[in-house]
DNA sequence: GCAATATATTCCTGTCGGCGTATATACGTC
DNA sequence: GACGTATATACGCCGACAGGAATATATTGC
């Protein structure tokens, strides 16, 4: 993992609004970022797919479910690239959050 | 200065290398800048322009010189992004100050 | 094996950005 | 105003990437 790559990544806003929810909420599955986001279900698994690809993801299986969450032990300055991410440079968390709290039906969780 | 213009900007190598440049020297013409990353002055310029538009980087003429440095007052998160380059995001950075201390004719400096 | 749900991938296309080259502009000096 | 130096811009080309739509794969339950 290299600055550039983790740039590329970065560069996209739907990946940067992926990781701001996944660093906020821990996991998510495939279903609930595509109802957080309001993206269609192609786009997201694309984008996750890049994301896993650079290592900033990591999936998990259960059932038909794919859960992701932010992959540990990165570069130091990496770390601090994505925490700026928690911390404002992603304004479209707000909404997103509130969009995956009205989701119905969410795979194993009570109204988190 | 959203969060996508910032990451536009910093996506290119180039460009970090340049503001890692300034953020380490202060200030730099753009002969020093062309000298230190060893690349064609019009691709230093046409950089250079992108920076200024948006709004990273300040122009300061002196004669035939123009000079750069970072801009002051961004928001919080932009500042925390370009110090996390400085912290170690831009591994040329070595390299080009090595090429600039190594310039002749520097304008105005001794050997800084 | 078949159907249904969840997720991943492929194909195609439009768009955007960077580069090299050449040229234009600004400034100082004579 | 002509010349030289420093810097900026214009043009054409090309590669990379995101998106939509359709389709493929995986898993579960029957």
């Amino acid at each position: 993992m290299d600055t550039q790559a983790l740039f590329d990544v970065l560069v996209d806003a739907t990946r940067r609004r992926i990781l701001a929810l996944l660093a906020d909420r821990g996991e998510l599955c495939v279903c609930e970022l595509t109802a957080a986001l309001d993206e269609t279900q192609p786009k997201i698994s694309r984008h996750l797919g890049v994301l896993k690809d650079a290592g900033l993801v990591t999936p998990r299986r259960e059932g038909t479910w794919m859960h992701y969450r932010l992959a540990a032990s990165l570069p130091r300055w990496a770390t601090s690239l994505l925490e700026a991410l928690s911390a404002g440079a992603v304004p479209e968390l707000k909404t997103d959050l509130k969009r995956l709290r009205a989701m119905a039906g969410r795979p194993g969780r009570s109204a988190a």
